[in-house]
DNA sequence: TATGAATGAGGCTTCATTCAT
DNA sequence: GATGAATGAAGCCTCATTCAT
């Protein structure tokens, strides 16, 4: 939050480690699993000693939350980015092709998603962490949605919706990591089948929506 | 308590004990996850010798297997059960119901199939056995709609669909886990309303082919 | 307290690897101090796993506590049985000759006391121990003064003595232990010349509960 | 705060830095005990880098030489006062009372002295340092009662003592040590009547100097 | 001179696994 | 067949110590 303003010197050599550190973990944890992984493979694989972890982050557990942070922020990032950059007309389709792709493109995201919700699930130092991320992650969701649904009410092609879009992202959350999982599983699984059905689906939604409207 | 009570077969006396440990691995694998478990733990809770379980299953592996296998079987026997008792008519929506239900009623259930993933995800031993997993809950779902379509068509509901079943049991399979984990991290989500949207888009769905047909 | 009754062959093997820890680490703790005693040395010189201190002891500070418990039992054990066998009308300086002797003969009981006494004032979980052996122990001296005068009153030689023999008793054991620590550190300290002086106090002081009662 | 203020020549800062980590180790010291302190926690209560252990005195074994030391000299200074202060006639039993009341009012003094046994018996860097303290206190103790003594044959009351103060002195040594210790270990300990029956004793033994002389 | 980030040896502890009985 | 005492590898973590700045 502060101590990055103006002496760079010791504290941005500070920062580095601990980012190189993090990083390290991201995907040491992605690739092995949260038990699996243990903290002389990260360090060696962030170059530097066993006891850094400590001296950082106090333990194990709270490098976790901390890499668990960081992938939230990333994430949504460039989740942001994401829809910065979509053409408003045909937004929902790019949505989703964009989430779609980064199924392949990025698997360990998924990979380190998931064992987010099966440590929260026992974990007590995580599970708050899992929820707020599951909470902030329907949010941005629901964000896209409510702006998409309210350009097309500006362009009248639809009425007001009937339903919560935090509820719509609630379902869309799963999707998107419960498709990704059977991805990820089972590379022979057709996710671009997958998908087209969401998006017919959605489509088939949204349109009920104007229908209700005009009817 | 004692051992020689009245003379059933070694095999029989062996079985139950086998289930015993096989049950008390599940609950404790719900309850802590996987390495948080001990073998002593189970065989503690199972009432058996803590070498018992190398001896009956191999190691600790092993007996995470057939209690995956186990739970696997139980889950399907309880779905197909609950299709049996659908009416014809409301199938759809009694189907939802029991899903939504289950999530309160069995929590542990989702728990430990969040775990599975996640070891899925790193653990050769395991990866197999989930993926199978997977692909069998998704023809379950799947048999299940293929079911209703037929119903539907028969009735002249519907027309012949243009989706493949399967794909849509992979969507349902991702929302009925993701909604459940939102459920349980989040006690106070809202799954009634989530489960409703469902339906909705699910009628959705399946109506737009019977209008594709009446078209 | 139960346990060794009937069934000897497990609980004796049991048994026997418990008293060889137990004694191994009396050994290694009087010879190096608490801190500076590892586990993989103590189960070294007992010539079993390291794991084992925890499988019988729960850690190190348990397998202190039984140390000192042991230490405090034998070293009981022993003072009863001195005490037994003193001729009745030399009690007192056979008493202390046998004391006197003892700091040469086995300065490891010191060594562990001092060890103790200084880990008591630290260590909330030695610390009750180490305070109700320090009871246990006035009570033991106590009651051999107690016994001592009783006889002398018999023999009427002196009077109801105008004091507490416990609070005699905690002056002693403070000499006993004060006395040893200043010959273990210092083998020229004259620890013979200091037992004459204390004696001379004691018959002074029991010589002039005499004078009180003539007078 | 700031290290510029006057204008003091190095050293003296220097040497208030170095006594500043010597009060804050002794305080921790006392607290928890050797191997329980670390430099870290001694070093922020110094409000001092924690390099500086290092830089200034070696190591933490160093250091607490140090530590003794200093505690030595301080008890040393304040027994001399604290002789220098009785009043001719009664100093036995002022004296007496000034180490009963020490008990109470500094019970960390004894605290870090029974540390400092226990670390005696084992480390030989501190050993030679523990016995020299504890001559040095006999040497106090032995010249206070020679001074009385002197006093008492000077005014006639005793003839010459047939005892060495010296051995006198190790044991009130141990008696004010050991007495201590049950009085921290156990705060329902009647100190005061051990003092008391001890300055019966005492005078006991001098009174029976004089009685051999009159006789 | 003084700092505190970084090091890495070594401690306690856990637990799957083995094997004599 | 069944037991549970015993094993020992490996993990997390602590902390005295070092050294570049």
């Amino acid at each position: 939050m502060s101590k990055q303003d103006s002496a760079p010197a010791k504290s941005e050599e500070h920062q580095k480690t601990k980012e190189r550190i993090i990083a390290a973990a991201s995907k040491v944890l992605a690739e092995k699993g949260y038990d699996a992984s243990t903290l002389r493979e990260i360090s060696r694989e962030a170059q530097a000693a066993p006891g850094l972890v400590h001296y950082y982050f106090g333990g194990k557990d709270e490098l976790l939350v901390e890499v668990l942070q960081a992938a939230g922020q990333r994430f949504h990032r460039r989740m942001e980015g994401l829809v910065e950059h979509l053409p408003a007309d045909q937004s929902l389709d790019a949505y989703l092709q964009q989430l779609y792709e980064r199924v392949d493109l990025e698997p360990d995201v998924y990979r380190l998603r998931y064992e987010s919700f099966s440590l929260g699930l026992h974990n007590p130092l995580i599970q708050p962490k899992v929820r707020e991320r599951l909470a902030e992650r329907r949010n941005e969701i629901g964000s896209v949605f409510a702006m998409m649904l309210e350009n097309m009410e500006k362009a009248e092609y639809i009425g007001h919706p009937s339903f919560d879009p935090t509820i719509l992202a609630a379902l869309l959350l799963s999707l998107f990591d419960g498709l990704a999982l059977q991805k990820i599983m089972e590379p022979d699984f057709d996710l671009e089948a997958a998908y087209q059905l969401l998006a017919q689906m959605l489509h088939s939604l949204l349109g009920s929506i104007g229908e209700e409207r005009t009817s």
